[in-house]
DNA sequence: CGTAACTTTGACCTAAGTCAAGGCGCGTGG
DNA sequence: CCACGCGCCTTGACTTAGGTCAAAGTTACG
């Protein structure tokens, strides 16, 4: 039985803006059901629409690219939260594919309320522009990550921003959180290759800087990971649920 | 003196939309003048607010990130028609910086205007949320380019997406077109060194496929050299002018 | 208990980086 | 009118971060 948007458990988040008792109505309306999917299933396709739109309620998933070559980039990581879909709905053509890592449930909106959106809740739109504003300015940043940083800088960056993130949802307790990707995934994000990220991985364990095993990812020191990563946000600021 | 919107030499392109009447009217108010600035000037600082937006009309520069070490990751070039500031516009935080490569000339608006067209322009709102989904999907691509493509991959990538908006502002006579930037640009972009990047520029230069020498750019085969960079789109698809 | 999907480690290789020296065009000032 | 300084491009010699290959551990599971 689907959640209703004023019982969303991620609404209650302090990382989320509030809403009003309008834009509640109007968020309820909006949602046609919510979906359970099983881990490994894609959830959308690299240059095919979709009718759906989604948010993450729980579980993890990746956004990634295919090249021809056959290579990977992961452009993100999906945590709850996440609006998923956005291109789907306003281009009609997915920029990349999106792929459920461990089970997920996702709340589902039709691609065609969209435009109702803008005509009708301005501040919903300007909400989903800015969603739209900070996955650019995130993907700048990892961008001159992958161009610029070092592999060691690279990992302590994602690593860093993941974390942040986490403790954001309420995922981080006793500075654990899960982390169910696959070194390779990690790997495919930062432009590494998985041979290379396992031995930098190995050398932020031996400086007791990080542990990931299990599923679990474990951070003692944020900080002095962020300054080994050469800069890192560590503190993402308020932000739009939809 | 500032061109009016409707003598905007730009809007005459067939790559942008269409303008409604009311759009127009619309756009004119929202324009609050006109910018020429020499080339060099920043226009947009990373970590700083702007009480302007712009559309550049004429000229050319550079979107980039500055990170601690000194190394300079630029995000894209921006070129006649594209929208700067949209991050100051919506958070008060620009994550990249801006630059003027050229003298350029740029259409001014207020950021506090911003809000007003998403109350009583649902359809220009809609066209900038757009924008910035589209930007976000070359951001992806982009950071696919640097992260899993060869040096001569990326730099053929990089030279074809340039190409095709150039060919789509009406900027390529005789499949030539001005390209300002020093090789230095490229190779921030690509996450490149300048030494290597002019060794791989040779390497195009040998085997025919592309000259720039004198801040003009040739490209006698774009679809050979899309191959080469392993994919890359030729043919812009129609976009929203703001 | 076998097998499949990940992680880890070691040995070796190469694409790309760094360093350094010239070249070339252009503006400025003696 | 020439020279010198500056910004940018070019080239060669050498170094290195990170890639590739290959094999062996580890879980987790049917």
């Amino acid at each position: 039985m689907a959640t209703k948007c004023k019982d969303c458990p991620l609404r209650a988040l302090s990382c989320f803006q509030d809403f009003t008792q309008d834009e509640l109505a109007f968020m309820q309306r909006f949602k046609t059901g919510e979906l359970t999917v099983e881990a490994g299933t894609q959830l959308m396709m690299e240059g095919s629409s979709s009718p759906q739109l989604f948010t993450a309620l729980r579980g993890m998933g990746v956004r990634y690219k295919t090249l021809v070559h056959g290579r990977r980039q992961v452009v993100n990581f999906i945590l709850p939260g996440d609006f998923i879909g956005l291109q789907a709905g306003l281009m009609d053509e997915m920029r990349h594919s999106v792929e459920a890592t461990t089970r997920m449930t996702l709340c589902v909106f039709n691609r065609s309320d969209l435009w109702t959106m803008f005509k009708h809740q301005p501040r919903r739109a300007y909400d989903l522009t800015w969603l739209a504003a900070t996955e650019e300015g995130f993907l700048g940043e990892a961008l001159a990550t992958v161009g610029q940083r070092t592999a060691i800088e690279r990992i302590a960056w994602a690593l860093v921003r993941i974390f942040s993130r986490g403790e954001a949802l309420g995922l981080v307790r006793d500075r654990m959180m899960p982390l169910p990707y696959r070194q390779q995934d990690l790997a495919d994000a930062l432009g590494l290759s998985l041979v290379h990220t396992n031995k930098t991985l190995a050398k932020l364990r031996e400086r007791q800087l990080v542990g990931w095993q299990g599923g679990t990812l474990r951070i003692n020191d944020l900080d002095a990971l962020a300054a080994l990563a050469g800069g890192a946000d560590t503190t993402p600021e308020k932000r739009p649920l939809i």
